[in-house]
DNA sequence: GTCTATACGCAGATAGAC
DNA sequence: GTCTATCTGCGTATAGAC
């Protein structure tokens, strides 16, 4: 019972805490840890201080640092894909599709707001990444199966329809993807670049991004305005 | 001169290397390291192999690992921040400004396409790195001297005169700035993740940046048509 | 300024008792 | 399954010759 509340440090993990198997409260304090400090940075000491357990038993659950930091990625993975993917293949209209999706992404990361940084940081860092989070999001029952992508499919066909009724500009399907999610993600990703440069503390970005749950649809929205 | 062409690993640093000081050898070598590993993942030899000079010669010239990823850290970040800087505290008219700041961003990140994850990644995991940042800047000709914000208050000004005259919606000048980074930044930031969701190898994902080119401002200025 | 050789600590991993 | 103790290699940093 070594273990602190802890420094709220990366936000609550997926899944509980309190009694829980070993192996699950050490996943989540590989988790948490791998999320602040990267997997280059994280030591194997700082997770089993976080999970409240020796530091041998890291090994006995996962061989090795690789495999823990794997496992780490696969959850964040899915976690951040799972609901947005689903959005995305529905069969919403597409402008309400839009707006769960931002609402979606928003309220999300307000919970796991470092969530991104991770992802990006650890793919970046670590080419094999890419091909994993094709496999992890393959397995579940979210976003691409198989070579292509059915979700950007049925978001071709969404777009060209609305611009066949002359609803929309024209946009490749692609950058309509692109578009969205940078507007979702970076303000998170770069959240300590823009707290210093807008002079923002905790409090003030989220009041930043309080704001930006209202003004993102209608900006994004507009922006295919025919 | 065991230095090899080296496989081009992070695109060109901005200093040229031929028949170069030491010192600068150095500081490009670990310019490209550090941008592909990340600090912590980083190792003195690999820079020291890179730059083709002795293991000891780094902390003859950079007393610490640290302090020689910090002036990496000033280097990335005012290179990045400059001319974008410039752009937005200029008196071009808003439309124009905008459409320079894209073609400036695009341009810039095509030929150093990781500086954006690698900032993104060390400030996650740095937590001091943020005051340096604005340190950099306030030291160097570009964004933020003094305690507040000089271009973002021009920005304001500027918005604020063409939603008066009727030819913009109203948007908050943080928004607005986050919006337009958002867009340009976060592809290349996210780079291994949209390459593996949309399949696309450097090729592909240069033409998708080409074609971004020229969508990207049409889809920013529309958004604020009022 | 540049090199070789080396000190030192730390972190990942294992052995083995309980 | 969980712990203590320990091995091992690696990575930063320094000492000191040239």
């Amino acid at each position: 019972m070594v273990k602190e509340p802890s420094p709220p440090p990366t936000a609550a993990p997926p899944t509980a805490e309190p009694g829980d198997d070993t192996e699950s409260k050490i996943l989540d304090a590989a988790h948490a840890v791998f999320m602040r400090s990267g997997t280059a940075g994280a030591r194997m000491q700082e997770i089993a201080d976080e999970a409240g357990v020796n530091k041998a038993l890291l090994h006995y659950y996962f061989r090795s640092k690789e495999r823990l930091a794997a496992a780490v990625f696969d959850r964040v993975a899915r976690g951040l894909f799972a609901r947005v993917g689903q959005l995305a293949m529905s069969e919403v209209e597409l402008e309400e599709k839009v707006r769960l999706i931002i609402a979606a992404y928003l309220d999300q990361f307000a919970r796991t707001p470092y969530a991104p940084g991770y992802l990006i940081c650890e793919m970046n860092q670590h080419p094999d990444r890419a091909g994993q989070l094709l496999t992890a999001l393959g397995g579940s029952t979210t976003v691409s199966r198989g070579p292509a992508m059915p979700f950007l499919a049925g978001l071709a066909q969404q777009i060209e329809q609305r611009v066949a009724a002359g609803r929309m500009r024209p946009i490749e399907p692609r950058q309509f993807l692109a578009n969205l999610v940078s507007l979702c993600v970076f303000p998170f990703a770069a959240r300590p670049m823009l707290c210093a440069v807008f002079r923002m503390d905790d409090g003030g970005f989220r009041e930043f991004i309080e704001e930006r749950k209202t003004s993102l649809p209608s900006f994004f929205l507009n922006a295919l305005r025919p």
